[in-house]
DNA sequence: TTGCAACACATGAAGTTTCATATAATATGC
DNA sequence: GCATATTATATGAAACTTCATGTGTTGCAA
């Protein structure tokens, strides 16, 4: 007799509804679906979406960027210094203020992610290609809200007090 | 002059409607809200995760449970092993199968946990609260059907020849 | 002006994750 | 039975991320 394969377990079936579960395996298995390309670019998915994020040329300061691709800062700092490294983006310091370092695509950068752009494109349709229109548009208005309430409840926190804590973070993404 | 103030730039624009972005992004932003539960209990998302997979007693293997939580396999053996030592799971060898080391949650680890899951269920329902009832159904749905490509795609992946590559894993949820 | 608070990023140490591969057990074909 | 392929997990080394804090710059009130 074999247990592990009775009914699903409560565990289980909790997670299954669970709506931070259904995010993280949706995103999971799409982002499996272009992993390959990622790899035969030679790119992490945190480098692949700062360079998506920087495509078009204008800078983002390094918390911005880190907090576009969802990363702590420490985390987009180094990770920046690694890419300067590879010439895939440039760090500039901001006239307009000393403390910031801009983040620029460099010419590299931006012939690596140009076929990356199109190719990603080409996999969110073939990934929705099974719901019709209005689903997939409604699905992203859901998901846009969802998503909007992290900067707000960012600033809130920022106004609180800071305190130590075991890591409860890494919620990051592809 | 500002222009990092400028409009959106194209990559912002792109990331900002493509799935993966979306679903990365309201995935971190609805665990940004349940986190502060995770840290006051010692815990880590991922730990987290397999405490409430794992409820309700039955043992899941180490490549099941990898699964469940979207981590890779040698990350689940060293994460149970550190969840063994302090007590919140415990491994046992499986008799139908010698290959195989099952996982169950301990006592101890149901008591962290069991408050937990209720919680996570009350901040599912405040996440959600500003969605018609037809809507959640109709996004869970969605998910669903996104995270069912997941097992699909492993398999015929599994068929496949497995090559070196740089890092491109790390799509992990919280 | 000056002192101090707040902001932005950098960095060292520690923890976590992944890659590549080793080891052990089972399945399969002859 | 035996050899080989496959499966499941463990492990070392390396890479990556986080925590906590340091350093430098800017903003603001007196």
């Amino acid at each position: 007799m074999n247990r592990r394969r009775s009914p699903a377990t409560a565990g289980r079936a909790f997670v299954r509804d669970y709506l931070p579960y259904l995010l993280a395996q949706a995103n999971h298995a799409v982002h499996q679906g272009f992993a390959p390309r990622l790899r035969a670019a030679g790119l992490a998915s945190v480098e692949w979406r700062v360079l998506a994020t920087l495509s078009g040329g204008h800078g983002l300061t390094i918390g911005e960027l880190a907090a576009e691709v969802l990363a702590q800062q420490p985390t987009l700092t180094k990770l920046v210094h690694r890419m300067a490294r590879a010439g895939l983006v440039e760090r500039r310091g901001d006239d307009a203020d000393g403390r910031r370092t801009l983040v620029f695509e460099t010419a590299r950068g931006r012939a690596l992610v140009a076929p990356l752009l199109a190719a990603a494109k080409a996999h969110e349709r073939t990934a929705l290609a099974a719901f019709p229109a209005a689903d997939v548009a409604a699905l992203k208005a859901i998901l846009r809200a969802l998503g909007a309430a992290a900067p707000a409840r960012a600033a809130r926190a920022a106004a609180g007090p800071r305190r130590p804590s075991p890591r409860a973070g890494r919620a990051s993404a592809a």
